[in-house]
RNA sequence: GCCGGGGUGGCGAAAUUGGUGAUACGCGGCCGACUUAAAAUCGGCUGUCCCCGAUGUGGGGCGUGCGGGUUCGAAUCCCGCCCCCGGCACCA
């Protein structure tokens, strides 16, 4: 059965007018043209870059595809490539992306995933020298306070530093073969590997204390961050520790704990505490580890050796996929005018006919040579189109704005719909999506509103995590094989059933266990709803009075809160079920037909086949689906009594019906009179009285005169 | 290690702002009714220990991961700890 045909038997209120495909010409025309929008503006450009490269799917990853140094979609090993590659320049918008969640109401999980995955780090660039070769290399670091503490200098295997320094000496054999070594070495074994590196016969100044330092190579420190170069402080850095032990490198402690004078083991590492102070760190010394920091950044500052920088871990986001399926990226390489843009009145770009889909380590389209050879829009001459084709996440950071817009053939959307009915008020969606869609989303509507094209800056106000069914302890998954096929239980009772017992069955965005044995509840819940419906049905109308109107009414109340701001569809359930079992109590009673009405009304989003069938057989000729959502009479919520509870030294020792009327005092006055209570007063002296309106009251009771 | 979320019956869970007996609603279990029987359905019971002047519409103690605290009152707030789930992690 069609996933379409699936979610029709389901009942899924879904406007099929407005169903889109990323695949198709007319939507994937505008996809191009959005690029070509980005590309103009300098948001997407094509730079040579280390990438992840999957050798099992043969295209490289972003960086939110790797999973553990794995692929997301095939688990191989992730491996490590220098290739041409077109980039959204995302990490422009990193603070912005930090800054704008004060803008939305979204799960503090998934703003923390967010923030995480940016990984803003604030701190300091400093420049050390290499007098030889007559240059500064800057360094970034977030402890600036620690730079007395530095013993040697560490550059990442691929900085461009590398083959100069070390060009024409007695170690450029051995550093040159490390590079090439760590070169093939996937993210996964650089990570496992004990710390390695080499030493290039160079030293570089520290510009703090002018001490000159080793300087080595080692694949512990990334290109990819900061500037692919640190300054290593063993003392009070884990990892420059590691590697100091390895190699037998000086460990200088630079701060101590407030009350300390010296290192309490010198030579060892100290991990970073509140409260701690520098040593020998020359006219630092004594500082605070927050004093320091600022003053040493401001005063290398000063002498043009430093100053303060923000690093994050956030990458850009690189879209090229070396894919078949996915929308061709619409420019032409020229060997005179180098990258083109397709004139927009060419898009969109066709996916060319071709006989082989798989990936083979370049794009398929490149077998297309009728596709590829084309000429240039600029110049005429001879040109090759791009074979890359884009990330599907570039689709669908964009697609809730075409089903604003679903059939235009003369721009993306038209920005009065957008206006019309965007930002998205509530998004619902899984916690998967965390750090890449709805990452990249946020991404794509702050250009698009740069562009002009929209007039919000965040495209989700509201989000909301479902969680997911657990089928035997694991997520049910088609990969996995442990499925429960919703055919045969929709088969067997009905799409109403199964849809209440997944939202009875816990929290909307909690991880839930099928019970096959809970379904079979909810079967019986709708049973007993019809007889008790038809048995109603055929007794004479009565007035919506009486207890059960009123229950009527406080469950309208309950469920209309429960379903409309708590997302709490369990207990909006179970309280249907509850006036359900009052009803049933006695289906006779005055007021029993509009509850089962009202019982009808507020489980039609939930079972609208079930619901509908008994409205009809109630004498209805309207619809229930097009009937207003029932209202909660404020006067029917009213009560004339309640129960009161009357607690002795906290403890409850009695429960009275009691009018509503009544003040503290009567309150008071009631409670005493309880023998209940009194036996538990047992003479005593009453020192305190609380009364909380409606609801309790407690007596304090002197343990003793 | 850092960040986020949790821990309540036999099970899924509820208790929304510190104020209704902790455990709604459902599942499972036990007992009963109906039936030749079973299914279906309906009714009752179902945290734990204890008391009885006595089997009741009775009474009491304990109980929300553990130990403390605040409060007239704590599943809910605070401090310390344990465990589970998720994210990040060679990011300087």
């Amino acid at each position: 059965m069609s996933i379409r045909a699936q979610m029709q038997r389901m009942g899924w209120s879904i406007e099929w007018d407005r169903e889109i495909a990323s695949h198709e010409p007319e939507m994937y025309r505008w996809t191009q043209w959005l690029f070509l929008k980005f590309f103009e503006a300098g948001h997407a450009h094509r730079r040579a870059a280390p990438v992840k490269w999957c050798p099992n799917d043969q295209t490289v990853l972003a960086n939110e595809q790797v999973i553990d140094g794995h692929c997301e979609r095939c688990g191989a090993l992730v491996e490590s490539k220098i290739l041409e590659q077109w980039f959204f320049r995302y990490t422009a918008y990193a603070d912005e992306l930090l800054d704008d969640m004060k803008l939305i109401d979204w799960p503090e999980r998934v703003l923390a995933m967010q923030r995480n995955w940016i990984g803003r780090s604030d701190g300091a660039e400093l420049l050390f020298r290499v007098d030889e070769l007559d240059i500064d290399v800057p360094v970034f670091t977030t402890r600036p306070d620690t730079i007395f503490g530095a013993t040697f200098f560490v550059l990442a295997p691929e900085h461009p530093l590398v083959p100069k320094l070390v060009e024409g000496t007695p170690h450029e054999q051995e550093v040159l073969e490390y590079v090439r070594r760590t070169a093939a070495r996937s993210f996964a074994e650089r990570e496992e590997n004990e710390k390695d590196g080499v030493f290039t016969g160079r030293f570089a100044t520290n510009p703090a204390n002018e001490a000159r330092i080793p300087i080595w190579v080692a694949d512990y420190v990334l290109m990819e961050y900061g500037s692919g170069a640190i300054m290593a402080v063993p003392a009070h850095d884990e990892r420059d520790f590691e590697f100091a032990q390895r190699y037998d490198l000086p460990v200088k402690t630079v701060v101590v704990p407030a009350e300390a004078n010296e290192a309490s083991a010198p030579g060892a590492f100290s991990a970073h505490t509140e409260n701690e102070r520098l040593i020998d760190s020359g006219q630092f010394s004594s500082l605070s580890s927050p004093e320091g920091k600022k003053a040493i950044a401001d005063w290398l500052a000063e002498r043009g050796r430093g100053r303060s920088a923000v690093s994050y871990r956030l990458r850009d986001w690189l879209i090229s996929r070396q894919r078949y399926w996915g929308t061709p990226i619409p420019v032409i390489h020229c060997p005179a005018c180098g990258i083109v843009a397709v004139p927009e009145e060419d898009l969109p770009v066709l996916l060319p006919e071709i006989d082989d889909y798989t990936p083979k380590g370049k794009s398929p389209l490149e077998a297309a040579q009728d596709w590829i050879r084309v000429t240039c829009p600029k110049c005429g001459g001879r040109a090759r189109r791009e074979a890359d084709t884009m990330d599907t996440f570039v689709d669908s950071s964009w697609y809730f704005l075409r089903y604003c817009d679903p059939h235009n053939d003369q721009a993306p959307f038209d920005r009065g719909l957008i206006d019309y009915w965007l930002p998205v008020d509530q998004y619902i969606g899984g916690i998967e999506h965390a750090v890449m869609h709805l990452l990249y989303a946020r991404y794509f509507a702050k250009v698009l509103e740069e562009l002009g094209l929209v007039g919000f800056r965040e495209p989700f106000t509201r989000l909301f995590n479902h969680g997911w069914v657990d089928m035997g302890g694991a997520k049910m998954s088609k990969s996995k094989g442990n499925v429960v096929s919703p055919d045969d239980f929709v088969r067997e009772h009905g799409a109403d059933a199964v849809r209440l017992y997944i939202l009875f069955i816990g929290p909307a965005d909690a991880r839930v266990d099928w019970q096959d044995d809970g379904l079979e509840g909810m079967v019986r819940f709708l049973r007993r709803l019809w007889r008790v419906a038809l048995e109603v049905a055929a007794l004479p109308d009565t007035l919506a009075e009486g207890p059960l109107a009123h229950k009527a009414h406080e469950t309208i109340a309950k469920v209309t809160d429960d379903i409309g701001r708590r997302f709490a569809f369990n207990t909006a359930i179970a309280a249907v079920m509850e006036l359900l079992n009052e009803i049933a109590r006695d289906p006779k009673a005055t007021g029993a037909r509009f509850a089962v009405e009202t019982a009808l009304s507020l489980l039609q989003p939930s079972a609208p086949h079930i619901t509908e069938e008994l409205w009809e057989r109630l004498g209805h000729e309207d619809r229930l689906w097009k009937s207003p959502w029932p209202q909660a009479d404020p006067a029917m919520l009213v009560r004339e009594t309640f129960e009161l509870v009357v607690q002795v030294n906290g403890r409850v020792r009695d429960r009275l019906e009691v009018p509503m009327s009544l003040s503290e005092d009567e309150l008071i006055a009631r409670a005493k009179e309880s023998p209940k209570v009194q036996a538990h007063l047992d003479g005593g002296e009453i020192r305190q009285t609380i009364v909380v309106p409606r609801k309790l009251v407690n007596l304090v009771v002197g343990l003793d005169g």
